[in-house]
DNA sequence: TCCCGAAGTTCGATTTAAATG
DNA sequence: GCATTTAAATCGAACTTCGGG
C-alpha cells in the first residue's frame, strides 16, 4: 500500500502539498494548476488510497455508523435495512451491522461494541422490548447521535425517531373491513408490552366508536410473545373457532405473520379465505404478497423509514462536523392500505359467518 | 475519552507499562502482581478503552471483516448472516455489511469500498451472477482472505468456499416424489446461468436414470430471471396447465420462491395441494414453513453455512496474524429433505392427474 | 506583501531499545 | 547479570506554522 510520503517523493514535493491538493484545502489555492494536475494524476497511477486508520485517528471519526436491528431474519428489518443502505451508500458511509436477535443481553453487548468502535452515529431498529429510554442513557455519554426506528421517544436531545402512525393504521384497517360490510369482526391484538400494539388498538377503537361498531371482548385475543409467529396466529384462530357459537366474518390481526397463520388456520378448518372469512394484517412483508391467498394489509413504508432514518443521522453527523448545532427530528410516516385477495365483501349468499360455518361442518363431519 | 497516558499518570507509571500489563505482554512478566492489579483496577475505574483507530493504525488491522450478500431482503441471505454473526460475535469481530442488491455495479463498488476500509477479510454470499473468478482477482492484490458461500471456486489460494451438495439435493428431491408414487412429474428448472441450477438438474437426472423414470421435455420449463420470484412460479405452472392434455401429479421446483408461486397457481386453477398435485421446493426459507399449505422442501443448512464460513475466515486471519501459513478450505454441506404438507402419495382414488383434472374442470365450467 | 511549499507536530497505542537500582 | 521500568520511535494523514523568493 502506497503512503502519502511515497507519493510525495514521486511527485517531487512534500506530503503536506499532496495532502492539501488531494483534499482541496484552501491552502492549496495558490498552487499552480499544472502542479495539482500532476499530483492528482500520479496519485491515480500509483493507486494511492489514504489510510483510513490514520485518517480516523487524526479526525477522531470512523466514517462508519452502527446499525442494530432486533432480528435480521425478520423481513420487516431487512427492508428498513435496504433503505438505510441506499442512503448511506450514496454518502460513502459504511455501516457495521449488529443483530440483537430479540435478546436484551445481546442488545446491550452490541451497543457496547458499537461505542467501543467509535461509530459516528447509530441507528436502532427497535421492537419495543429493547428501547426504553434507560437503554439509551449510556449512549449519551460519548454524545453519539442516534436515530430510533419504530419507537416513539421524545425528549432526548441527541435522539431522532422515525415511526409510522400506528393509530391511523389501526383505524384504516378496521375501516377497510367495515366498508366491505363486515360487522362481526374478531381481533387478534399484539402484546400489550409493545407500544405499537396499544396505538393500533386505540385507532381501532376510534373507528369503532365513530362507526358505532361494537367490539366483542369474546372475539378479542391478545398475543403474548415477541416476536410474533404465524404459529400463534394459527392457534389464536383455532381457539376462536372452538369458542363455539361465536360468529365473525373477518379477522383483524396484529401483523402479517399473525395474519398468515390465521389464514392457514382457517384453511385447515375447511374455511376459505375470503369467501368464508376475510383476514387483514399489518406491515406488508414480502410473504404477504405471495401468500396463498395474497394478504390484504396495512403497509408500513419500510424502505422510506430506513431512508429517512439514515438521512436524519447523516444530517446530524454532518452538522456536528461543521460545528453547526445539530437538530433532532421526529418523523411520522403514514401507513396505507394494500388490498389483495384475503379480504372481500360479505356476500348476500354468505348466510353464515365463519364461526357458524365451522360449527356446521363439524357437526356434518360427525 | 481517557487515553493510555492519562491512565499511566494516574497509575504513577509510564504508558509502556500500562500497555504491556493490559495486553499481557511477555515483557510484563517481571512486574509485581500487585502493580499489575492496581493498573488493571484503575483502568476499569477510569473506564479506559483503547482507541481502536490508534490500534488499527499501529497493527495495520481493522479488527473488522466485510460481508457482502447479494440481496439482503432474500431470506436465504439473512439466515446465513445470522450464522456469520454468531461466530464473529463470539470472536469480538465486527463486520461491515454490504448489499449488492443483485447488481453487478454495486457489487464492484462495494468490493472497492471494503478494500478501501481495509477489512481483515471478507465473506461473499454469492449468487452465481456475481462471482466469476475474475471478480475476485482484484481482491488478490492486497491479499485479503475471502470466503465465498454458495459458489464452487477452486484454485485461488486465498479463497475458501462453503457450498452445499446441490447434486445430492436434486437427487433426494426427486427421490422423495418417486417414493410417494409419483411417476408423472413436471420440472421447473432454475436459470442455466446459475451453477446451482445445473448441478441440481444433474442430480435429478441421476435419480431418474437409476429409477428408470422418464423426464418429459414438455413438462420441463426453465426460469430465466435472477432473482427468482413466486410470480414466475405462478406463471410457469399456469403455462404447464394450459399445455392441455399433459398429465402430471407433482411439480419439482427450482427453489422455494418458485414452489410457493406454483402452489398458488394450482390453487387459483382450482387444484388442491397435495391432493391433486404435490409440490416440492428447495432452500427451506421461513415462508416454506408457514405457507398455506406448508411446503415440503430440500433444506440448505443456512445457519451452518454462515458459521462455517465465518470460522474458516477467522482461522485464516488468525493464522496470518501468527505468521503460520494459512489454509484455505472447501466445505461441502449436505442438504436434507424436510417433509411438510405440500407433498403426498398418489392416491388410488386419484384417477386423474393434475393436468387432466384441470382440463376436466375447464370443460365443466364452460 | 503576496505566493508557494515544506518542516514539524498531532492523534493514541504499541514496541524496541535502553536505562535504572 | 538480573529484575523492573521507560524514553523514544513507529504507524500515516492532516494541519499549523514558518521561511524563502
Amino acid at each position: 500500500m502506497v503512503t502519502i510520503r511515497e507519493l510525495a517523493k514521486k511527485c517531487g514535493c512534500s506530503a503536506s502539498t499532496v495532502s492539501m491538493v488531494l483534499n482541496n484545502r484552501p491552502l492549496a489555492r495558490y498552487i499552480p494548476a499544472t502542479t495539482k494536475a500532476t499530483i492528482r494524476q500520479i496519485a491515480v497511477e500509483m493507486k494511492y488510497q489514504p489510510n483510513i486508520f490514520a485518517q480516523s485517528l487524526r479526525a477522531n471519526r470512523s466514517y462508519t455508523v452502527g446499525v442494530m436491528v432486533f432480528d435480521i431474519t425478520d423481513p420487516y428489518c431487512t427492508y428498513i435495512l435496504r433503505g438505510i443502505e441506499n442512503k448511506l451508500n450514496a454518502a460513502s458511509i459504511a455501516y457495521l451491522l449488529f443483530d440483537a436477535q430479540n435478546n436484551r443481553e445481546r442488545f446491550d453487548r452490541n451497543l457496547e461494541s458499537m461505542l467501543q468502535r467509535r461509530v459516528d452515529g447509530l441507528i436502532l431498529v427497535a421492537n419495543s422490548l429493547q428501547t426504553d429510554p434507560a437503554v439509551l442513557e449510556k449512549v449519551e455519554i460519548p454524545h453519539v447521535p442516534v436515530v430510533v426506528i419504530g419507537r416513539e421517544l421524545r425528549g432526548l436531545e441527541f435522539a431522532s425517531t422515525v415511526v409510522i402512525n400506528n393509530h391511523r393504521g389501526g383505524y384504516i384497517a378496521l375501516e377497510h373491513l367495515y366498508t366491505l360490510g363486515h360487522r362481526e369482526i374478531a381481533f387478534i391484538r399484539g402484546p400489550k408490552t409493545i407500544a405499537d400494539s396499544v396505538l393500533r388498538w386505540e385507532g381501532i377503537g376510534k373507528f369503532a366508536k365513530e362507526a358505532n361498531l361494537k367490539i366483542s371482548r369474546e372475539w378479542t385475543l391478545e398475543l403474548v410473545e415477541v416476536p410474533t409467529t404465524s404459529a400463534e396466529g394459527l392457534e389464536a384462530v383455532k381457539s376462536l373457532l372452538h369458542a363455539g357459537r361465536r360468529r365473525f366474518s373477518a379477522v383483524l390481526a396484529f401483523d402479517d405473520m399473525t395474519a398468515l397463520g390465521v389464514i392457514r388456520g382457517l384453511s385447515e378448518a375447511g374455511l376459505e379465505v375470503p369467501r368464508d372469512c376475510s383476514v387483514i394484517g399489518f406491515d406488508d412483508i414480502d410473504a404477504a404478497g405471495y401468500y396463498n391467498p395474497p394478504l390484504t394489509t396495512v403497509r408500513q413504508p419500510m424502505l422510506r423509514m430506513g431512508e429517512e432514518a439514515a438521512s436524519a443521522l447523516l444530517d446530524y453527523v454532518n452538522a456536528g462536523q461543521k460545528k453547526r448545532k445539530a437538530q433532532v427530528v421526529h418523523r411520522v410516516l403514514e401507513p396505507e392500505i394494500v388490498v389483495r385477495r384475503s379480504t372481500g365483501p360479505v356476500h348476500k349468499a354468505q348466510k353464515k359467518t365463519a364461526g357458524q360455518l365451522h360449527e356446521a361442518r363439524k357437526s356434518g363431519e360427525q
